[in-house]
DNA sequence: AATGAATGAGAATTCATTCAT
DNA sequence: CATGAATGAATTCTCATTCAT
């Protein structure tokens, strides 16, 4: 697999999230993959075992370049709190709006029958950072009491929603102030 | 179409949603959603005109239902306001928790090779009601400035959140403790 | 068979005739039959025992109709034999006419696969008359020499063609003037 | 469509028009259809829409090979009109004998439910140069008045009317003998 | 008898996967 | 390796026939 062209791979998994944004997971065909990449049908079987394989493997990378990017989020030089989570939700906020394709294709892969397990650790490992982040706020007696990790999901679903509500809705740019408004509604949430 | 049974029609719904459950949009099948309903597969096509007549009417009655829901729910005999929009939230969230497959369906639906179009309108005249109670504290300066609409989106997905996650990744039971959450969260969203 | 309703009989004939005109015979659908009979799909097996039942028995009633139309067509106190041949051209001109759907019928469905046999001695039959006039045409050595069945073919061939041409391709209606040309063209081909 | 090779297209046209006249139209089922044309079921769909985009085409590609050959059908160097109408009804009835097949299918596909419009200028295309014959024979004056188009509907008709009559009723093969009574007919419709 | 919904065998169609070029 | 036509198993859909009302 993947032997000689990086490039192919690439597009393939462009593809895979481009026709999942349009159609949904129902919607994918190898040969319109195929097409969408601009390669023939017969070849994304070089690349990749089957339609199963195409579909775990862009999960796979796709979830490792989102960990890789929350991973190097920095807020180290922030001096108080409330800051500090703003300037992470700030940073979220980009890449949610950066990676809608990618976000959706991972939730409706959740939930399909290609999904045969899917480890909840993965998930955690994930939010690892948030919930830390989370987690000193509430032992500061800044943040409300309460499941961390249910906090980091309602928080996570907050952003996204803001996210795809005006873009899809409105049809509007992300922007500063969808990036602000993330960041109001997220500290809402939190703060005691 | 619909000559006969009414309940037919019903069971139709009723193995279209389970199915979309267990198995994703993708996994439907016309010989196992007619097994489920309890008739012969041809039968189907008596009530429907194909497969994706099938989808968009499961789509439209189950919206249709959760509109009527959302519109009768009373909140009239509250005194103040934040009572009011709790017990509201209260309702909503059961309503969520008693309906998880038909929101699970309308949201896999909305990106699947069977959603021609989709007016907008349609959401918003479910969420109607909910955005007349944000406005309404909005006017009396209760609530956060802000669109209305985008609020709704907010609420209702913090709700769908704390009801998924608690279902899904605890494999905890809706009850008093999650409704609770709702109303707090959603409160605090969306108190000035 | 055919126990109450002689008129449903009828209904269901000249629906079956009226469906292969519009739909030739691939398109006669039991359902659209039964509508266009005015009674429920399900009768039609009340009064037939199935699909190709109905199919013979349409033949033989329109087979029988049109050799008892022919056989009582009457040429005798004409002087002369081209006037008796015109005479009878014209009776045969406007039979033809007059049941356009029922020949149609015939000739689609001697070519199809619901005819599994069909004796070549019921056609001769129903063209008795016709052969003993160009018989007794050839014995007075007043027409061509030649096979008088193929012959007899051959005027039947050319005074359906003038009128289907006329009623289908002009969408003019049966008159004395293409009563008349059949009598020319087929006393051309006739006359010594 | 029609890719690779023109070979199966070929192919598929034969088998159509083969089994057309085994079992009729509606007898035409898209596995036989592979079968009989050497692929697989699937592979239609290579080359094709569907079962009507089949039939169609092969309605298509008939009708035009007949409009070529009777295109380029010659009667040049024949002195008298006489010899050069009969020179063509021979070679017309060569390619009725040629063809019947064809000629069959195009008779059936007529009235079936697979034929949505069929423009008549198609069939008017298809009999220029016999139209133009008897056109140039009624300005000489060698040819009856009439309808030149309707008389050339007689002529099909009794051409193929003879070669059916001699094939299928009495089982011999086409030959001198039918070729020459074709002309005899023919010219016996047309002289003045 | 009449009705028309229900049935399911069978025909049409799709599409992941293979394979000859 | 790349290609895209070919394959046929799996699925959707049709419709003659049956049957409960």
């Amino acid at each position: 697999m993947r032997l000689k062209d990086e490039q192919k791979f690439e597009a393939i998994i462009r593809a895979t999230l481009e026709l999942t944004h349009e159609k949904g997971l129902a919607g994918i065909k190898m040969s319109e993959l195929a097409r969408k990449a601009g390669i023939a049908t017969g070849s994304l079987y070089t690349y990749f075992e089957d339609k199963q394989d195409i579909l775990l493997s862009v999960d796979r990378e796709v979830r490792s370049r989102g960990a890789a990017y929350l991973m190097q989020a920095s807020t180290d030089d922030e001096e108080n709190y409330e800051g500090r989570v703003k300037t992470y939700v700030g940073q979220y906020a980009d890449f949610v709006s950066a990676n809608r394709e990618a976000i959706l294709f991972i939730d409706l892969l959740q939930r399909s029958p290609f999904m045969t397990e899917r480890s909840y650790q993965d998930t955690v490992d994930q939010y690892r950072f948030t919930l830390e982040l989370v987690e000193e706020g509430q032992n500061a007696g800044l943040v409300r009491e309460g499941d961390p990790e249910e906090m980091v999901h309602v928080i996570d679903s907050i952003i996204k929603m803001l996210i795809d509500h005006r873009q899809t809705h409105l049809k509007g740019a992300y922007d500063e102030e969808v990036r602000n408004r993330c960041k109001e509604y997220v500290w809402a949430v939190l703060k005691k």
